[in-house]
DNA sequence: TCTATTTTGTGTAAAATTTACACATTGTAT
DNA sequence: ATACAATGTGTAAATTTTACACAAAATAGA
């Protein structure tokens, strides 16, 4: 049996209601999530950005990010926007904080959950295919569109503290590196220099790191010995209590 | 001049068609803060529940909680809990993590930040006369409602590694305290025991606990004497680096 | 193939921090 | 006044951190 016109109208309203008191009654925001992704390249670390679709922000970059999606955990949301964009799917993550004030995004209420990535750029260089995208040096990422400077600052030095109480940082290596290659990365990242023999003797007290018994090549000068990084053992040694100090 | 019905019912089409797409074309989801709120008394680490109001949930308990509104910073929801509950305004609060999974909540889609708050317990308690409230002991929390067990030990991972860092704890504190209380404190969250000489030592070295030069009162013994924090000490003196070790 | 250059790789002594541990003092309660 | 219970303090040993210098290995260029 056919709906006349006006039970058309009806039934139209009557959805309309509903949704408009669900709407009313239970405020919902979009959410999205922003990718902080880090790289390790020439000595240097850098962030991976965007450039800005909306015409506000033209000029302007962005972190990679994407609305959630109604089937997607939070962590799945992050993990496919690492993979669409980097085509890396075996990649660190980590959930570093919500950004929700009402007015920060001009588009209307949209409140963004930051993740952090660690990614290995060797192995991403090759995907990089829209020149939209770019690996920027930490020093040089000013001025981002909507809050995304603060994103940034924020995830940045989580990175830095974080790094100091767990090996996270291996991911912005190759499986294989040099002591030099990692006492770069840390001084790069933590924006310090440090001693050279302290620092051996700091990670291989640590005792997690597995000498391959391979040497660097093409290399000026003498190479060092390569390393990889045993998980298995860090997993069994490390360190639950560290004291208290402040 | 006064609408007719054909134009009420075209008007209200269109108002429907709006927020349809509306709402279809940005995914939203409901958007909750949850608040892990901690207290100390008797030398036991307690946590602030409220029985859940769900059917499906009845006799269970929950954390304090509630949906953000749409002029409401996150921070600002989580503050206006805290009010709300227990009546105080000048409370410690931070933001621990964002729990998004799909299925979390039986109503559908809500995404809760969780907050992690420390009060003190002799100033709050005059504030609780909802009796649907109570302070719980640390090991008795299980089988909260939800997922809320599983925020509630997120966020009490969190304070047993922040409270070794900064000096939060002493939000739960009355603002006057002795040695004892302070590490009886730390015993409680950190669920150990320590040297009390080398815990003194440790604290006079940080050197932000100022000698009130008063005493206990009360007390069925020797009374120790009293400190009080100087923030502005510890935040001049903090430490920046705290080194390389995991 | 020799030499200069660069970077790797290692050890030790001093300083600082952490740990383990015991006894005299002060106030309360009987 | 006496027993009790918790406060308050010092030191020696062990561990960790810091500062620092020189020999060995490989490359590059004469």
């Amino acid at each position: 049996m056919a709906e006349s016109p006006k039970e058309t109208v009806q039934k139209s309203i009557k959805t309309f209601k509903v949704i408009q008191s669900e709407v009313q009654s239970i405020n919902r925001v979009a959410l999205s999530i922003d990718c902080v992704i880090f790289g390790f390249d020439e000595n240097k670390l850098k962030v991976l950005l965007i450039r800005s679709d909306l015409k506000k922000f033209q000029n302007k970059w962005t972190l990679l990010g994407d609305l959630v999606k109604p089937d997607e955990d939070l962590d799945t949301s992050a993990y496919n926007i690492l993979k669409k964009r980097t085509g890396l799917s075996d990649v660190y993550l980590d959930q570093v904080h919500t950004f929700g004030e009402v007015s920060r995004h001009p588009a209307g209420r949209v409140v963004t959950v930051a993740y952090c990535s660690l990614i290995n750029i060797q192995h991403h260089r090759l995907n990089i295919l829209d020149n939209e995208i770019h690996w920027h040096e930490i020093d040089n990422v000013t001025d981002l569109a909507f809050d995304h400077q603060k994103i940034f600052e924020t995830c940045y030095r989580w990175l830095q503290k974080r790094v100091q109480e767990h090996p996270l940082g291996l991911s912005l290596l190759p499986n294989k590196f040099s002591l030099r290659e990692l006492q770069n990365l840390y001084e790069a990242i933590l924006s310090i220099k440090l001693d050279r023999r302290n620092f051996r003797k700091k990670f291989f007290s640590m005792d997690f790191l597995v000498d391959i018994d391979e040497q660097e090549q093409n290399v000026p000068h003498r190479p060092g010995r390569l390393y990889k990084f045993d998980y298995e053992k860090y997993e069994r040694n490390k360190k639950k209590w560290s004291g208290i100090d402040f």
